[in-house]
DNA sequence: GCGCTACAGTAACATTGGTTACACAGGCAT
DNA sequence: ATGCCTGTGTAACCAATGTTACTGTAGCGC
């Protein structure tokens, strides 16, 4: 595990701190589609993500569902910061989009080390910083942007996250994402093959050209 | 100044917290309708709210406006904290809703206080937190709600800030603040008028029954 | 008073997106 | 093969919202 956070981590760290983490943190490998954290739960400990990717969900009272961003290699989810230092509920749901591999830190550290390190200091700030843009960019999309742009932006990221050039995914999973109906996204994404752009098959979508 | 802080943020910070703010900080008053920052800007200061309210805004390539929340008293703004710590432009816009009055902190200071302070400290954090639950909130907002619940839920928030039962504002005015036309504001507050929950001026919206 | 401008009311229409309904195809279990 | 379930394509329709255009009126400066 020290060498994954070395690799990781250590451009941020000093290595008091990265062996701190190894003392206390918990090596955790999970499957794509497993969820992590659900809207209600209570949040002990909180992850560094080291390889992989998770898809961080906000659903209303009706149970309508939101994608709101990705986390990424070296982020950390700072909604659950939030909620390990206030003791709150989680406002979000996190599902692993991809298999992946993460540290996680019980909460109890996380005051000492906000103390003695400068660095988990600039860590912490600059992981609210990110999530506070992802918001704002997720806010720019709903707010200012058709479906049709929507769904195209969602898939550039959804396929630059993947790492290869499809996209596993059912017109009804895009649908729930963004928040619209199946036979909408269906009615899009034949547009966009019209175009060129993409290549449709049962249950995955070829990106051809962007 | 040191009495309104102390009133203020006196049970946040300890004395020697809040000498130290008056020692750096500097006061300042603003008249409403006041632009306290603008996108692109570069922070060099962060504001600590005595009274009054500041509306955030947002803005896209095209010029079109959206509300993001209003910051009031005893509230930091967390998109400023996040400038300040990564050298990087406003993505926002602050403008004074009523008049206010507000303490102005150079952030040289900040990463000293938040080695020494722990109350600094978990005020900066929680800051983040309410800031990323507010923008939930307007996600929430714009994903969830039809143009009708997002007025109401507008001129709810609106009147309470103000804090006499009328709003101050042309159906322009709000048309922008929720990114739609004057012609569709218009018309769902003449709905509005018709169920008996608002009254309808000039420029002005007495509100009768929420 | 007159003229000007900003604000508001309203109709008619266009567009986007959501809904319903149904046909058809792929793939799996039996 | 047969049947079944899931996923997709498409048409027809509806509701919400955005647009254009025109009216009337309040308030202000002169």
């Amino acid at each position: 595990m020290i060498q994954a956070l070395k690799n990781n981590f250590g451009h941020l760290f000093e290595d008091a701190l990265l062996n701190e983490i190894n003392q206390v943190g918990t090596f955790k490998e999970v499957p794509e589609g497993f969820k992590l954290m659900e809207i209600g739960d209570y949040v002990k400990a909180m992850p560094l993500l080291i390889s992989g990717a998770i898809k961080i969900l906000r659903e209303d009272t009706d149970g309508d569902e939101l994608l709101l961003y990705f986390l990424e290699k070296g982020d950390t989810c700072a909604m659950t910061l939030t909620c390990c230092v206030a003791h709150t509920k989680s406002e979000i749901r996190a599902i692993a989009e991809t298999d992946a591999k993460l540290i996680m830190i019980p909460i109890q550290q996380m005051e000492e080390w906000s103390e003695k390190y400068k660095s988990w200091r600039h860590f912490v700030f600059e992981s609210y910083h990110n999530r506070l843009n992802e918001m704002l960019e997720t806010i720019d999309s709903i707010a200012f942007l058709k479906m049709d742009e929507r769904l195209l932006k969602y898939l550039v990221e959804k396929v630059r996250i993947s790492k290869d050039n499809t996209i596993h995914s059912t017109h009804q999973d895009i649908a729930y994402e963004l928040h619209t109906s199946r036979v909408v996204i269906s009615r899009l994404l034949k547009k966009l093959e019209k175009l060129g752009k993409i290549e449709l098959n049962r249950s995955s979508i070829l990106i051809k050209d962007m």
